[in-house]
DNA sequence: AGTCAGGCAACGC
DNA sequence: GCGTTGCCTGAC
């Protein structure tokens, strides 16, 4: 197995590869060292393995053949600080979340695995997700190997669907097992154009589509939009946003109206802004809820 | 042993 | 519209 050659990315600034890869948006990057250097490994869609390695908040390194992949798949193709002009001003805890955890950025993720993981994360902790992504991946996804040890990519649509619920239902899924099968077929079978949607310029109406799926409501839809189809001002509502919002600017609303207020508060980027706190809680108040 | 977790759909009002 | 409930499973 002949070495694939490793060149060196900028990112463009402050970025931290850990905190981006755990912060709750991807579930199967695994610590790998390799040539030397600390990083991580997975597949990135179907392709076979890739690896990245942080050499500095300014380097990151990666296999030739996946640059442009990696800087696109880790948001590093964007400005950040163009985006960050767009957030609100005054905003002392917003501020204070991204001082703390200034290198995390918004993943780009191949749409069908982000929706397919998202279903799968309905009321689950992390590390279910992430068992779970494992699971499929090994029982259904391509084998692929790096140093000796094996990766495996997410099974398309075709793959999970030829599966069917039942053995969905035996990698720990529950319920979510049916949802999943049910847009597997969807897509396979051409009803859903899951290509289409991620082309769409307009957010609310992907939404539309997507939540047309069966065990996919806004919360999740809302994920796909943001990592997966690059919507940055979607806001997705997860109970640890909801917390924070209620905890630290003291909105008692719900639903829908949250959603607005959210919205109109952290602007057009609205679904980057959501990161930092989202993280700074995980980060700092990793255990219990806050009330 | 029970409770609860990074939702959703179906139902009741 | 708004609140309630069942749903699979594993960690605490």
């Amino acid at each position: 197995m002949s070495e694939i050659p490793i060149v060196s990315l900028p990112t463009g600034g402050s970025f931290d590869l850990e905190q981006t890869l755990n912060s709750g948006q991807v579930f199967h990057w695994e610590a790998h060292r390799h040539a030397g250097t600390d990083g991580f490994a997975a597949c990135i869609g179907d392709a076979p393995v890739s690896w990245i390695g942080q050499t500095g908040a300014e380097e990151i390194v990666t296999f030739e053949r996946d640059k442009e992949k990696v800087l696109r798949y880790l948001g590093l193709d964007h400005d950040y600080s163009e985006i960050r002009a767009t957030f609100p001003e005054g905003d002392e805890f917003l501020e204070k979340s991204i001082a703390y955890c200034p290198g995390i950025r918004i993943i780009r993720q191949p749409t069908w695995e982000c929706l397919a993981t998202f279903i799968t994360s309905s009321l689950k902790q992390v590390a279910h997700i992430r068992a779970i992504s494992l699971t499929i991946r090994e029982r259904y996804g391509n084998r692929y190997e790096l140093d000796g040890k094996s990766y495996y990519s997410y099974p398309d649509p075709s793959a999970m669907s030829v599966a069917g619920e039942e053995a969905l239902r035996k990698c720990a899924l529950g319920y979510r097992a049916k949802s999943l099968d049910l847009a597997a077929n969807s897509i396979a079978s051409g009803e859903t154009d899951i290509e289409a949607i991620e082309q769409l310029e307009d957010p609310d109406e992907a939404r539309e589509l997507l939540t047309k799926l069966h065990g996919v409501g806004d919360k999740i839809a809302n994920c796909v939009l943001l990592f997966g189809c690059g919507h940055w001002g979607t806001f997705p509502i997860d109970v640890w946003i909801e917390r924070v919002l209620r905890t630290q600017y003291r909105k008692r609303i719900k639903g829908a109206k949250l959603q607005a207020w959210a919205v109109k508060h952290f602007g057009p980027n609205a679904g980057c802004a959501q990161q930092y706190p989202v993280s700074y809680t995980h980060l700092t108040l990793p255990t219990k809820r806050i009330v």
